[in-house]
DNA sequence: CGCAATCCTG
DNA sequence: CAGGATTGCG
């Protein structure tokens, strides 16, 4: 006779047994994997990369002249683009120009990028340090908030050649009795002194304090995450906030460009209006039609297709203004105003030709960034992601918000290594798509690198620089273990948005934060492991440890092994844990499969970046889905058994029976889902199995429950092709 | 020994 | 649901 108190019968059968039903383990880590990972990780840091950035760097260099012009008119620009500092990602073209304009100020915190070729960042260092002024501190650091890693030699080797191009264009700019010279010569002087006056060690060690910086802010990660979604669309916005600032200050540029025809050139009065008239009129119908599409809510659903079209429109725009005068000039008149100032046109020419060019690389950049991911088409310094290109194609989490977003995302990847943008290699972690916080899940130490081998080889330098010789760092003043750049980007961490509070603010009470299980969680395992470690841990307010958390979760996952796990930088699309989406999705799967494989994880959460640690979380879920579906099959059993029920016949599960509920209530709480028929067949043979167990006595057995998990990990059917995409939630779920 | 499944606890 | 413990396989 089976015990009636169920309870106790239970309790009584838990008896340490394990209950190994013999499944297959199918390893979807094994070494071949870790060798193909660490392949690709080699492969990101192969010279050829690093080589890239520095010609990359080098043109840019070559540039600076062109920076001269437009730094004037692009003051504005550039106190707008102060001003929205907190958006890291969002200040593209102003990071653009403020590389060059930074020039002048001996300091270069562009080209941090190169940070990527590990190899050089230490010896680079110290030539960023003989460069960076001492008493701007700030410039060590990007607005981002990111240390300055390196600087490239090149710096120097183009700095005669850009001296003599800047005192040309300023002789040039001079002439415009309308523009602010003092400004120019301020910054030169500025840079003539400056980097000469600071010896390179002494700049060295200051920039390593500097770099400590943006360690405190990690705390903001998670504010930052849960933010991202808001800093995308704000991104977007200010981006193109930004180009059309560009805009009205080459509109300016050009007309001061004009009015000194006018004021050269009285006889050509006519003509120089003329072709100012024309050129705003032309620029007008161009805005004009801009501005249609450019409400705000346009623009934040602008696909980059769009803005590429609007990019180039821009630049057509440029041209035609340009051009105008040079064509309509002589027609007007047999000899244009050029031809009478030799000076004139010297000038003309020179602003004309570094507009057009400064101005295009400007908008190609961006547009390049722009395009560049959603094609995949990343630069040789990313090794080829493995996930599957469907996962793009599919994106579009029902609106075209998220779409723009996963493109968004796309797009703070992709600045990663251009050179160009001294803040693009700041990492987007929030640069998924997603709208649920990072949960962080770590559990045991992990070294391989799974799935996510392209995300892992990403920087160079951060995989160059094992762990364990910056564990030094994280010692008494807490200071984080990754290489320092990974820590810069919580500073300007857009937090702003959703959660209003600021990271930098010490927050008492962490749970305010609406933190997800898995960051208490990771608290938790903090504290508990890795207090000792941190004497000082303790004595942090919460919002400190909280931002260690992230660090130290992550390298305790990645065991400093692989870096590219817990790199920040890792930068794919991939997420880097799981969110409350896909456990949603994995108790959704669970109605299709109870033992899935690592390997159809992997397949089915392809959005994932897969490592050890989220292998064994996502096989904890689904462990945890079948003890509690087992339980309550027992119980439903032993339920019915108590009820008098002999036969299994009599057992059967509909969708309106407690068993159902109990089970649609656990893997599917909003109900948003249908289960499958299959599922319930399943159940059904489930719990005749526990009833016919039950009622055979077996469960006297420790490991009765074996057999049954036998016959019910034979009973996975397909999980549909759908559940494959990223946003299969909201496909499925609108249906 | 690492991994995974289960059991158990919180 | 996660962490820890236990167990057993490869």
């Amino acid at each position: 006779m089976p015990d009636h108190d169920s309870t106790a019968l239970l309790s009584r059968q838990t008896k340490r047994r394990r209950v190994d039903i013999g499944v297959k383990r199918t390893v979807g880590t094994a070494s071949a994997f870790f060798a193909k990972a660490r392949a690709t990780f080699f492969s990101a840091m192969n010279p050829q990369g690093s080589e890239q950035d520095v010609e990359y760097s080098v043109v840019q260099h070559a540039d600076g002249e062109k920076s001269n012009v437009l730094r004037k008119l692009l003051k504005r620009a550039n106190s707008y683009e102060d001003a929205m500092m907190p958006f890291p990602g969002a200040t593209i073209i102003s990071q653009l120009l403020k590389n060059n304009m930074n020039k002048n100020g001996g300091t270069e915190p562009s080209f941090q990028a190169s940070g990527l070729s590990s190899t050089g960042s230490e010896v680079h260092q110290e030539d960023v340090c003989s460069n960076s002024s001492r008493d701007s501190p700030q410039e060590c650091l990007s607005p981002f908030g990111r240390p300055t890693m390196s600087q490239f030699d090149v710096d120097r080797l183009c700095d005669e050649h850009l001296r003599a191009k800047r005192a040309r264009v300023e002789n040039i700019i001079r002439g415009m009795s309308h523009s602010p010279s003092v400004a120019l010569r301020g910054n030169e002087n500025e840079r003539e002194i400056a980097p000469q006056s600071v010896s390179p060690r002494e700049s060295y060690r200051e920039n390593k304090r500097k770099q400590k910086l943006p360690q405190q802010q990690q705390q903001s990660f998670q504010q930052l995450v849960s933010a991202r979604k808001e800093q995308k669309r704000e991104e977007r916005r200010q981006l193109k906030q930004q180009l059309e600032d560009m805009q009205k200050q080459l509109r300016q540029l050009q007309e001061k460009f004009y009015q000194i025809y006018d004021s050269t050139d009285s006889e050509n009065d006519e003509d120089g209006n003329l072709s100012e008239d024309s050129m705003r009129s032309e620029t007008m119908d161009v805005r004009a039609g801009d501005s249609v599409g450019r409400s705000d809510n346009e623009m934040c659903e602008l696909d980059p297709g769009q803005f590429i079209d609007r990019a180039r429109a821009l630049i057509r725009e440029q041209e035609v203004a340009e051009n105008k005068p040079k064509r309509e000039g002589p027609k007007e008149k047999e000899q244009g105003p050029n031809a009478f100032h030799p000076e004139g046109k010297h000038l003309a020419e020179t602003l004309k030709q570094e507009l057009n060019t400064a101005m295009s690389q400007v908008v190609d950049t961006v547009v390049k960034v722009f395009s560049s991911k959603p094609s995949r088409q990343l630069p040789q310094v990313f090794p080829p992601l493995q996930i599957p290109q469907a996962r793009f194609a599919v994106n579009g989490e029902n609106h075209n918000f998220h779409t723009a977003n996963q493109r968004l995302q796309c797009f703070g990847d992709v600045i990663i290594p251009n050179p160009l943008d001294t803040f693009g290699s700041v990492p987007m972690p929030g640069a998924t798509d997603q709208t649920e916080a990072l949960p962080l899940v770590v559990r045991k130490n992990s070294s391989d690198q799974a799935a996510g081998p392209a995300a892992g080889g990403h920087h160079a330098s951060l995989h160059q620089s094992p762990l364990s010789a910056t564990a030094g760092f994280s010692t008494s003043s807490f200071r984080h273990p990754f290489p320092l750049p990974l820590m810069a980007y919580p500073f300007q961490s857009p937090l702003g948005a959703p959660s209003a509070s600021f990271p930098g603010k010490d927050r008492s009470s962490p749970e305010s934060l609406d933190l997800t299980r898995e960051t208490t969680s990771l608290r938790t395992k903090m504290s508990s492991h890795h207090m000792n470690h941190h004497p000082c841990s303790p004595a942090h307010p919460p919002s400190a440890a909280e931002g260690l958390s992230l660090s130290l979760i992550k390298s305790e996952c990645g065991d400093l092994q692989d870096m590219s796990e817990i790199s920040p930088y890792s930068g794919s699309a991939m997420q880097e844990g799981l969110s409350p989406n896909h456990l949603k999705k994995a108790k959704l799967m669970f109605f299709y499969t109870r033992y899935p494989s690592s390997n159809m994880l992997k397949t089915y959460f392809s959005d994932v970046k897969f490592n050890r640690c989220i292998t064994s979380q996502l096989i904890k879920w689904f462990s945890n889905f079948r003890e509690f579906y087992y339980i309550q099959m027992e119980k439903y059993a032993r339920q019915a058994i108590n009820d008098g029920v002999t036969s299994t016949e009599e057992l059967s599960i509909t969708r309106d029976c407690e068993l159902y509920r109990a089970l649609n209530m656990h893997y599917n709480k909003a109900n948003d889902f249908e289960v499958p028929e299959r599922f319930l067949e399943v159940a059904q043979i489930t719990l005749r199995e526990f009833f016919n167990a039950i009622i055979a006595g077996k469960d006297v057995d420790p490991s009765w429950k074996k057999a049954i998990y036998k016959v019910i990990c034979k009973l996975d059917s397909e999980v549909p092709e759908i559940f494959k995409s990223p946003n299969c939630l909201q496909e499925l779920l609108h249906e």
